[in-house]
DNA sequence: AAATCGGGGGC
DNA sequence: GCCCCAGATTT
């Protein structure tokens, strides 16, 4: 007689009660507030990264309201270098919308959960099931990893069908108990051993019926995303500087950088003069060294230039504006380079 | 140098 | 609904 094999997720469960992570400063004492943060963070980070940012925040918003009571500006602060900003911004948005529609408490319906910004279907489902139990089924790029490795899913996930099929298997796979372990357990999987390279298929406990694994290379899956050049974008940034204080301007709420504080750019040199000439600047431009960032869909040349003022001319700025200190710029949110720049000025001068 | 990650929003 | 967008880190 054969022994009937164990429920996929059955083997899940009991790899992650032995080795899974259950000491996160998120999973104590889990509450669905905790648990948002860090999976809003998680969603962009890995958890290694994450840990630090997570402690600073939640030791200045330890619970909704206050976040909700803060200026977005010290919300991108505690977000400064983790990028992708419109996720606290939406994360502020979501903190106000739920002092003022659910009384200050997390929602726990799974509709309302959703309808907060920057909640969709696959957080909600996290939220609610790890820090309640409730029984939804996830689906983020760990989940997605090992799914498509273990039933050899062909196609990128961002094509709907092949994000569908994903969906289907997650809800089919998704037991009706222990959700909570269940979930975790495959984010566990994903991160600690269906890694995007080098898969642990020997310590896997689901390498035994995995097909992608039978095929011969996991790593094949899921699909990769199809890729596109990206183009070289140029600019130049104004570092006015007058004594120990320079210039910040911020950015439109939307787009790249959004909500940030940056140095004045510009497109070409003739667009910077105007700029000066218009707001009445005088002094002499140093040139610092060009450098190249990166952003999803394009690079972007960066070319610095330090303007020293005389005297702080009368602005009449088109965006809000404000002097900082070089050395100290205060609880701003700020995009990498515009940190890098600061640092760099500071050793110039 | 290339891959990545879940959700928003414009169309 | 479809398609494009966002950014710093890891491999």
């Amino acid at each position: 007689m054969e022994a009937k094999p164990k429920p996929f997720s059955q083997r899940v469960v009991d790899w992650y009660r032995i080795a899974g992570r259950k000491s996160l400063p998120w999973q104590q004492q889990k509450t669905p507030y905790k648990v948002w943060v860090s999976e809003i963070m998680l969603q962009q980070t890995q958890v290694t990264t994450v840990i630090p940012y997570y402690l600073k925040f939640m030791e200045r918003f330890p619970c909704v309201e206050l976040l909700a009571a803060a200026e977005q500006d010290e919300v991108l602060h505690l977000w400064t270098g983790l990028g992708y900003y419109a996720r606290a911004r939406n994360l502020h948005a979501a903190a106000k919308k739920i002092v003022t529609d659910h009384n200050g408490e997390f929602p726990t319906d799974f509709e309302q959960v959703l309808a907060l910004p920057g909640i969709g279907r696959s957080t909600a489902g996290a939220v609610l099931s790890l820090s309640l139990g409730q029984h939804h089924p996830i689906l983020d790029g760990n989940v997605k990893r090992v799914l498509a490795r273990h039933q050899a899913i062909d196609g990128w996930p961002g094509v709907k069908t092949v994000e569908n099929q994903l969906w289907q298997l997650t809800e089919k796979r998704t037991p009706a108990k222990e959700i909570e372990a269940y979930n975790q357990a495959m984010m566990d999987l994903g991160a600690m051993i269906c890694t995007r390279s080098k898969p642990k298929c020997q310590l896997c406990p689901v390498a035994d019926d995995c097909i992608g694994f039978e095929l011969g290379d996991p790593s094949l899956y899921p699909g990769k995303k199809p890729k596109k050049d990206k183009p070289e974008k140029h600019c130049l940034q104004l570092l006015l500087v007058d004594g120990d204080t320079v210039l910040l301007q911020q950015r439109p709420a939307s787009g790249i950088w959004g909500g940030l504080w940056c140095f004045p750019q510009f497109d070409t040199q003739a667009q910077a003069n105007d700029y000066l000439a218009q707001q009445g600047i005088n002094g002499t431009q140093v040139k610092l060294e060009k450098f190249r960032h990166t952003f999803s869909h394009y690079h972007l040349h960066i070319q610095p230039v330090v303007v020293k003022l005389s005297s702080k001319p009368a602005q009449v700025q088109q965006q809000p504006s404000q002097w900082v200190d070089i050395d100290a710029p205060g609880q701003l949110g700020l995009a990498a380079p515009t940190e890098k720049l600061l640092t760099e000025l500071s050793e110039h001068l």
